[in-house]
DNA sequence: TTGATTCTACGAATTACTTCGTACATTTGA
DNA sequence: TCAAATGTACGAAGTAATTCGTAGAATCAA
């Protein structure tokens, strides 16, 4: 697989979680779903685009309004990020990544037993 | 605090790494210290002066070769980084991200010991 | 002392992402 | 039917990071 194909930029990464989350969507689902922030509508657009010709997204063209569809595997996707925070980040230590997630306000007391469940179950 | 100075770029992030590392720093350490890249001396001199400008690091040029430091603190840098990751790739789970940290490769037995620790710990 | 080395500074080229204006086609609905 | 709305395509400008060549100063070593 080519490096870029898995080297999503934070815009592209941004479009790709609503693909992920909603499966197959046109440009507008997209871009509302994302308004939040303001920023327009063929700016948006055109970052899809570039993502079909880079080959992360397919999309069906036979009616007027083009439905795109991710073609980035989501844990792949994840992956690649991860490894490449605790490389370029934590200097390789995966312990201190997740110590350091875990230490935040961000983990909560559910996501922290869900945690211990998991780590119960990687024993085995 | 401003913004650009917790956002170091990738470059800049893997010069901070070595300054981290090394408390102190000339260029030619650092360029050194990352030679595994084949990248040009005067490419990292041209960052770390970027990140002198920036405020990311203090010199002392009192002598010809400047010797440099981290001003950016480790902890808060690598939380900044984390909590844009969990925010932009696992869509704000916190547990997501460790679970799949902890289910690659990349943790060893003796990793997941300490963090196993670390939540017994945490629990009180 | 003087030639080689090592260093900084500067500037310019390159690359890549983001942003949006505009043109033009299609669809819709009054 | 035809004006408004909605859509794509395209190109260009803006922004930021990376890369390195070259010039000139300081240092070093024979």
């Amino acid at each position: 697989m080519n490096e870029h194909l898995i080297k999503p930029t934070e815009g592209e990464m941004e479009i790709l979680q609503v693909l992920w989350k909603k499966g197959e969507c046109t440009v507008r689902e997209v871009f509302e779903e994302l308004n939040k922030k303001d920023i327009g509508y063929t700016t948006i657009l055109k970052i899809m685009q570039i993502m079909h010709e880079k080959g992360m997204v397919d999309r069906n063209t036979s009616a007027k309004t083009h439905i795109y569809k991710a073609l980035l595997n989501k844990e792949n996707t994840q992956q690649h990020f991860l490894n490449k925070m605790i490389d370029t980040v934590y200097n390789g230590s995966t312990a201190r990544l997740v110590m350091q997630a875990l230490g935040n306000k961000s983990a909560s007391r559910e996501e922290i037993d869900l945690i211990k469940e998991y780590l119960e179950k990687l024993e085995k």
